[in-house]
DNA sequence: TAAGACTACGTTACCGGTAAACTTGTCGCA
DNA sequence: TGCGACAAGTTTACCGGTAACGTAGTCTTA
């Protein structure tokens, strides 16, 4: 039925056959291959005349660069970067992507990339995939690696962008904020509202170090100002609106008289606000409520939601600009803050 | 300051000579390169004890394998997928290439993604960075391709898998459903609710194809059932919360008695809910609304949305395991069908 | 018991590009 | 006029795998 699609042995040489490479080009020209390889690569060695012959034979022959081969030929020619994020579904990382892959276009490389549902050892899984296809450089995403991952990106000795969190110092370069820091800003945020009895609602899903670093920053902070946390509850579950709505329910079933919940995201906060509101609980007033990322849905609800705005697309441009400021050898700073920026909102 | 972490010529020529390649592992194990590339590619042809010693020695010296290599010299070695997708900022695309990542990596498979934000030349100038490459294999998004799209994809004769909508006739592989039927689907949908005064609001980006397909089947359903559509407002913009707010407070400006909204997707339709609750507009009784994708979030509303839930993850898997199936020579149906299916809700 | 088949490897020739070294021609200048 | 500097190329030697083919032993079987 489809017999006529399928890419068979015979067909595939003769595409192969078929395609030009830079000795067909150079007969094609005139001139030698190597000449060839510089006029396309805008290197220099050769006059404008030559140039032209070249540029000619190649539009002619309909000639397609393979970067395979120059990759393979010479090392350091590879345009290829590998960047590791923890989930694809996640809306943060989709912007993150998105600065990435289009500064690295920008600057002619390209991007692979995997995901790793906050597990090190599939971090590490990952990344000795990528390395396989010699990549420029990687970009990971978070500070906890296994032993493995550091061994390798060791031995191969190529640039890393660490993105994320800025916790501890990095391997290579890295670009970020700290989460810790966003817990105890949001922490003090609630207390000077006059907020008391507060609690937290989070879904670390395997080992979300860094939403584990949040709510870390926000208890030490409750506790300098001699409130401390009042419940927390922590599903196993991704951390979606779903897990926001049941999470609250179970946290105040538990807790009822807190005055104050802090989310592990927006998504989650979303999740909550919509369960005050089936229940009838008035936000802010009989329950403040605050999230951390800046969906951009948090903006548009009829009360803005109280949160910390992350710089996503920022940190994904910049994370791909330092890694290939390092492939150049230009200097570049070995840590590069991108600051968050709590929005007051008006759930709490 | 950072000196001791540049990767210069020197270190990298260091770091490759200190890495191992099959030679080194061969003269290890005493046996011959093509002995070791073959137990370690698990073909066969060599005894048990051969293995072993192999095996052993490639761990002993950390080997790493070079993928890259492997591509070059043998045509067909690639496990490389390029996939092209509108925007990574959308989370339906996000939930898509989390369907493909997953079900390509469990296939040994690497995935080099790119975004053409609705521009047929933005997809075929990453198509031709791509096929640089020398991919196994390419997944598109959507049916509208440039003829140089058409004409580079003849010639490199690679299986391609286009996904997200069904229209026409693919150009080898296809997974997806209809925009048309969708938009058909709903328009009957809300006239058989009752809703005669209807209209749309969309923010078609660029030339989003795929958009439009919905827009003409739900004017087509409409205009069968006796009842053409009342007014359209289209903004040139990302199709977000904000646009889906202004879009519809702008419509309402023009045509006051509308009954019922259709919106591109549910982002704005969201955007257009929370215009409705700030001017105290009752959603459905005074407007319906609709919308369109199945985002989380509609389904957790204090009204569930009424909508057409897309079935992302599964196209992206169903499309990846397609591609995989063809490359392998498996007899694979050319189209596969990934129904949609409208949720009633309670906004209209 | 010799011919043939099978097992388990080894040898060789690429794949397409790049770096480095080498060649040739041209020009300025003492 | 002779010499060095430079521009504009060419030549050669790889890079690390893989396919195709070759071959030495072992096992089977008529």
């Amino acid at each position: 039925m489809s017999s006529e699609k399928v890419i068979d042995n015979i067909d595939r040489g003769a595409a192969r056959k078929a395609k030009a490479n830079l000795e067909d080009i150079a007969r094609e020209a005139g001139v030698s291959k190597m000449t060839v390889s510089r006029v396309l690569r805008g290197s220099t060695g050769f006059s404008d005349q030559t140039r032209a012959r070249v540029v000619a034979a190649a539009a002619r022959l309909d000639y397609v660069p393979n970067r395979l081969a120059a990759a393979f030929g010479a090392d350091h020619a590879s345009t290829l970067v590998g960047m590791c994020v923890p989930r694809l579904t996640s809306g943060l990382f989709g912007h993150v992507l998105d600065g990435v892959d289009r500064a690295l276009s920008r600057l002619g490389y390209q991007l692979m990339i995997g995901s790793n549902n906050h597990s090190a050892e599939d971090e590490e899984a990952w990344l000795r995939q990528i390395v396989s296809w010699r990549p420029a450089g990687v970009i990971l995403s978070g500070r906890s690696h296994s032993a493995g991952t550091v061994d390798l990106l060791r031995q191969v000795a190529m640039p890393v962008v660490e993105i994320w969190d800025l916790t501890t110092s990095p391997i290579d370069l890295a670009v970020g904020f700290s989460h810790h820091d966003c817990g105890v800003e949001m922490g003090q945020f609630l207390i000077r509202r006059g907020r008391r009895k507060i609690g937290f609602v989070g879904a670390l899903s395997r080992s979300d170090v860094m939403g584990q670093a949040r709510l870390e920053g926000f208890q030490e902070a409750l506790a300098r100002a001699g409130h401390p946390i009042a419940a927390t509850e922590v599903l196993q579950d991704s951390p979606g609106f779903y897990p926001g709505y049941y999470g609250l329910e179970m946290l105040l079933a538990r807790c009822p008289d807190l005055d104050c919940v802090y989310f592990h995201n927006d998504e989650m906060a979303i999740g909550g606000l919509t369960y005050c509101q089936s229940r009838g609980i008035r936000v802010p007033e009989d329950l403040g409520i605050a999230g951390w990322g800046g969906m951009e849905a948090a903006s548009v609800l009829p009360k803005r939601l109280t949160t910390t705005i992350v710089p996503t697309t920022a940190i994904g441009k910049a994370a791909a600009e330092a890694l290939v400021a390092r492939l150049k050898g230009e200097d570049v700073q070995d840590v590069t803050v991108t600051p968050t920026r709590l929005v007051t909102g008006e759930t709490v």
